[in-house]
DNA sequence: TCAGTCACATTGGTCAGGCCAATGGAAGGT
DNA sequence: ACCTTCCATTGGCCTGACCAATGTGACTGA
């Protein structure tokens, strides 16, 4: 349909196999001479690429190929958000459906050394709680998500649950920060340290270390069930 | 960062909730004047959301807000193809692993109603391959995988394994050829009838009819298992 | 010799104004 | 009532210009 666009793509594409990536590329005037086009459209073309995540512009420097991010994938979802084709309870939801399936994933392909890594953020997170470190918490527990992708090894599920991570990271906060503050809450009253085991992440390691995909996804799903049964009990005071 | 880009995007947002969805927007000399840009900063940030799927442009008749579609995450996928930054593999292994938390999410949703659509789907498929009529074979598959995401209800995930379907549309159309030629192949020869009962879906549906997550799960990992044994059963010929 | 400063060419960002081409509805004819 | 023609509207594209950020190399002073 718009040739102007193809011919772009195809010439930066070749260009970005010839020079390595993350690569300088031509300008936009002599874009513009090459394609046969103004510098208006190739501008426009230029721009629809940049918010694709291919390419990055930077005034005074010059135009580099890049590699799409979470950030786009995150605008994205802002952009829908905005215009109202996406509400916050399917795109969080679509997040957990895609960790279910990343659970079962890490399942088929851990090794001993994924195994005792992903137990390693499990006693940082333990750490954490217990000293009361709320930030190293959440770094431990980000850590931990963040493993199993490694360990499930598909960039695509990745790009889209770090992209929907992003732009739900405001609410999530919130409510994270409710989660805290209710458990703590529910602590027995002086009763000193807070639980040293941790009964929501270890059934998964438990599940992925003996390879049993069925069980792996049944802790996960245990694991936004307790989420949703925490950051759900209060009433919500949504107010912009 | 780019605040004629995010201006734009207020402007358009806000005429999409005023009108209705799918409504004409203002010309793009009036979002010009009225955002106190020059036209051809308004096209080129149009010709971003136009790419993201967020608005759709026609010379002479006017511009339009639109709903993200499965065409738009094809052309991601189609794009990241070309630029590298995604292979093959990776990108059907995702569509997979969606499908895999799709039909879980369908056992824990699906009621009668749903259950019998599944089955009528499974009937048709027999149906056509019994007849010998893969074209109706192939949309009765479709109809059914379309099934369980209109169970999962979940348009997030729907969107993007639509779209990576629509990407690699032309492989799978590759692969399902020859897995019906193996398959007719395997057949006993001169056997008369093909097979009249579907061993690969069926268990998919029974267990959604159980609201059994893990059986929904395993049967349709054997039925990805199957398909690759399948298509992966003689000697791939990629040529470009 | 080296570090800092500054001028300047390069390059993306924006603008103004224009013409072309597709669309769609209004005016007019049958 | 239907079809055709005409034309205002609107997006597609172009030219040429100026602005602003970047980075590099020459220049300067210690």
């Amino acid at each position: 349909m718009d040739s102007n666009f193809d011919a772009l793509v195809d010439a930066l594409a070749q260009e970005a196999r010839v020079l390595g990536p993350d690569a300088r590329i031509m300008t936009e005037r002599a874009l513009a001479e090459r394609l046969g086009n103004s510098r208006a459209t190739v501008r426009e073309n230029l721009g629809s690429l940049e918010v694709l995540g291919m390419v990055r512009r930077t005034q005074g420097a010059g135009t580099y190929v890049t590699k799409p991010d979470a950030s786009f994938v995150r605008q994205l979802f802002d952009l829908m958000s905005k215009f109202g084709h996406v509400d916050h309870a399917s795109v969080e939801r679509a997040r957990e459906m895609m960790e279910i399936s990343v659970v079962q994933e890490a399942a088929d392909r851990a090794g001993h050394h994924d195994v005792a890594a992903l137990r390693g953020h499990i006693d940082d997170m333990v750490r954490a709680t217990a000293a009361g470190d709320a930030q190293a918490g959440h770094e431990a527990d980000y850590a931990f998500h963040k493993r199993l992708f490694t360990i499930a090894d598909n960039p695509v599920i990745e790009l889209f649950v770090d992209g929907i991570s992003l732009a739900l990271q405001d609410v999530l906060a919130k409510k994270r920060a409710r989660a805290l503050s209710v458990e703590a809450a529910a602590l027995p009253e002086g009763s000193g340290s807070p639980r040293r085991t941790d009964t929501i992440h270890t059934p998964i390691v438990d599940a992925i270390e003996a390879h049993d995909r069925s069980a792996a996804a049944a802790a996960m799903v245990e694991h936004f069930s307790l989420w949703r049964q925490i950051t759900e009990s209060s009433t919500m005071t949504d107010e912009p």
